[in-house]
DNA sequence: ATAAGTAATTGAAGATTATTCAATTAATAA
DNA sequence: TTATTAATTGAATAATCTTCAATTACTTAT
């Protein structure tokens, strides 16, 4: 068998959807034309990046989610976008977000299970530059995405 | 005129989005109707809930983004989903999760500027069960929902 | 206040895409 | 092996999106 499951879960975690338009129309009583023109403009403002599916992860092998909290190295309060950057290439990386406080990033991560997650950390999450880390584990999600499960 | 973004970004936040299939196959060379069979099991099982939209928040007057991490009261610890599903309700919580550590739950919230985040803070996240309240303020977003910005 | 220019709304037509259906092939279990 | 179920596919239909031209609503400068 053809593993499509797992390349449109890859897909569409990024993009490959778009508006239902003449559902939006119907719910707002408004004219489809009016709606696909209000649409494209938000889309050319840039207020919309993309469309995209909204998972419960634990039916797809990301069963486990962990925000992360960060420490840099002072050599690395300058630039902590390239750190950043550099983890969100990730496909196991929900959100990267450089923040006030005690700590200077916050991330989101989705793996299989612990096992994993504990090599994800070993292998990605520490890297030079990264001197401290502290998991939160979610025991239970209520909404993602603005999404409620 | 009639205020259709503020609608439509109310609507897109939840869904009214759906997957171009054609765009699919064409990626991953496989017929049209293959890839609409996998995507309706895919939402037969759940593993799909929705398809929504990811904004560029700061151009819908949601500029400021805060983690919230809450330490409820002992009496709240049997029931910590009642006040998540509570808060799951408002528009401007992306994400509600209940967590393991020294605090019960972390939210992620969304809004125009410090004096709406005051007001959000004091007349939605300060109530009774709620104890403790710990604001990480994002001072750059690099990913979100799995998307690069 | 008015005119000129720009932006938003809309209906009708055409282009594109999703969906259904029936048939074939592949996987699984007895 | 054989019976049963699941997955893949092409052709036809149904539904949707997109374009276009026209009208209406706003904005700005005089």
């Amino acid at each position: 068998m053809k593993d499509i499951k797992g390349r449109l879960v890859k897909l569409f975690k990024e993009g490959y959807c778009t508006p239902q338009i003449s559902k939006v129309a119907k719910r707002l009583k408004e004219p489809s034309t009016t709606i696909h023109y209000n649409i494209k403009k938000l889309e050319k403002e840039g207020a919309i990046k993309t469309y995209n599916a909204v998972f419960d992860h634990k039916k797809i092998d990301e069963g486990l989610c962990n925000f992360v909290l960060i420490n840099l190295s002072p050599d690395e309060y300058g630039t902590p976008e390239r750190i950043g950057e550099d983890f969100s290439r990730y496909d196991e990386i929900e959100s990267v977000d450089i923040i006030t406080g005690d700590w200077e990033m916050i991330l989101k991560v989705r793996v299989k299970d612990q096992e994993s997650y504990y090599s994800f950390l070993k292998n990605v999450i520490s890297r030079k530059g990264v001197i401290k880390i502290k998991t939160l584990s979610t025991l239970k999600q209520i909404k993602t995405s603005f999404v409620r499960l």
